[in-house]
RNA sequence: GGGUGAAUAGCGAAGUGGCCAAACGCGGCUGACUGUAAAUCAGCUCUUAAUUGUUCGGUGGUUCGAAUCCAUCUUCACCCA
């Protein structure tokens, strides 16, 4: 197996962004780059071919979800993550953390670890770091994440404080606990203060990890908020080693991240808006729902490269939605997904010239919608 | 020709004397969604600016009061000849 490292290829002149090849066991992959979501070892309508006919990088998937089902013995016996959902490219694993913050109100944190209570039974999952990072060899994805606490904004500081501690105590078990040769990532948490968040990545950064990636973003903090908690974190994490910005896939969030020197990001966004109806495009969003697309043959976006677009139109698109049919989601899917990986793609381009911010600046004239992105 | 049953908002369907402008579902129109308990969730959907006006097949009654009771007509469904 091949090392797991970023080689940072160009750094931008005029902003932090840069670009580089991200090294994994499945192959080689361009950052910045956009990561699909597929939490139950799936991107949710989409075949691994359909994905990958987005020019995906790294795939995620869940530990908390595939501990719960199918469990993560049965994906071991069936050869691992990649074999078992047929994807050969790299996989990412999310530890639970995630869901310490969106199943809040059926689990309870303890230095130890965090006790769910799972939506199937009723049964008690106790997630531990070590038992997180074990699960997650077991999953056998190429990047896997330590066990951490999303904390919720807005939160009082002396909560944010003490859990941002118990994070890094976690970061630091977990990493004891690693056996095997998958890249580990600490998480930086420190909620919207600069001095918890410059504190947790330095603490991070002594560890040395592989690589870092940013927490307890895009949960309903405003926009200024969000951005300052991107920059109080990167700023002392280490120039080499590829961050990762979790959780964040609007057009905006992403850019802003690249310019800050961000390599890696994922969101459901994409996903879950395709399914429900609503499809990204340069000029803003559209609810393809609506009334104003029965009779409009153009296709999503007229930039877009996607299938959907090269082979769909507005209309059709509507009367999918309409009838319920599940084309229709996973036609909505391929172009949400590849709206937004082509986006990182034209970042990239952008970067290597050195014109990231008129790049940036460009997207944002072009983006006209009153919803906002 | 005879009998029985039914007619309620765009559709289906509750309601069988006042709490009914009328449940609920579908359809229609809009929104939301950011490390996925999400093919989900929320709002509006007779008419008004309105506590406004007009409704429950038609007409005429009974009653303080009718979608609900009575009479009659119309249409539909089923059954008998």
């Amino acid at each position: 197996m091949d090392k797991f490292y970023l080689e940072i290829l160009h750094k931008d002149e005029n902003s932090n962004a840069r670009v580089g090849i991200l090294h994994t066991p499945h192959g080689d992959v361009e950052t910045p780059m956009f990561m699909p979501v597929g939490t139950n070892a799936t991107v949710k309508t989409l075949t691994p071919e359909q994905v990958k006919a987005c020019n995906s990088g790294v795939v995620l998937a869940n530990t908390y979800h595939l501990h719960l089902r199918p469990g993560e013995e049965i994906v071991k016996e069936a050869g691992g993550l990649h074999k078992f959902m047929n994807y050969d490219g790299p996989i990412l694993t999310d530890s639970g953390g995630f869901q310490v913050f969106s199943l809040a109100s059926r689990r309870k944190i303890t230095e130890d670890g965090v006790e769910f209570r799972n939506e199937l039974d009723g049964g008690k999952e106790f997630f531990s770091p070590e038992i997180a990072i074990k699960i997650q060899e077991d999953l056998g994805a190429d990047i896997i994440m330590s066990f951490d606490e999303c904390i919720p904004y807005p939160a009082k500081k002396e909560y944010v404080l003490k859990s941002t501690e118990r994070t890094l105590r976690w970061a630091k078990r977990g990493l004891e606990a690693h056996k095997t040769d998958q890249a580990l990532f600490g998480i930086v948490q420190g909620g919207e203060f600069t001095d918890l968040r410059e504190y947790a990545a330095k603490e991070l950064a002594k560890m040395d990890f592989p690589g870092y990636s940013i927490g307890g973003t895009s949960i309903g903090e405003p926009k200024e908020v969000c951005y300052k908690m991107i920059q109080d974190a990167v700023r002392y994490l280490p120039f080499d080693k590829p961050r990762y910005l979790m959780g964040v896939g609007s057009i905006d969030y992403i850019l802003e991240g690249i310019e800050n020197g961000i390599d890696m990001f994922d969101c459901v966004l994409p996903t879950r808006l395709a399914r429900h109806g609503t499809l990204m495009t340069s000029k803003g969003r559209i609810n393809i729902q609506r009334a104003e697309f029965k009779k409009d043959f153009h296709p999503l976006d007229d930039e877009c490269d996607c299938y959907t677009c090269k082979h769909y139109s507005r209309a059709y698109l509507h009367h999918l939605y309409k009838v319920h049919e599940d084309l229709g989601k996973t036609l909505n899917s391929i172009h949400n997904i590849r709206f937004l990986i082509s986006l990182v793609e034209k970042a990239r381009e952008a970067i290597k010239e050195n014109k990231f911010k008129e790049f940036k600046e460009e997207v944002y004239k072009k983006y006209n919608d009153p919803r906002g992105f």
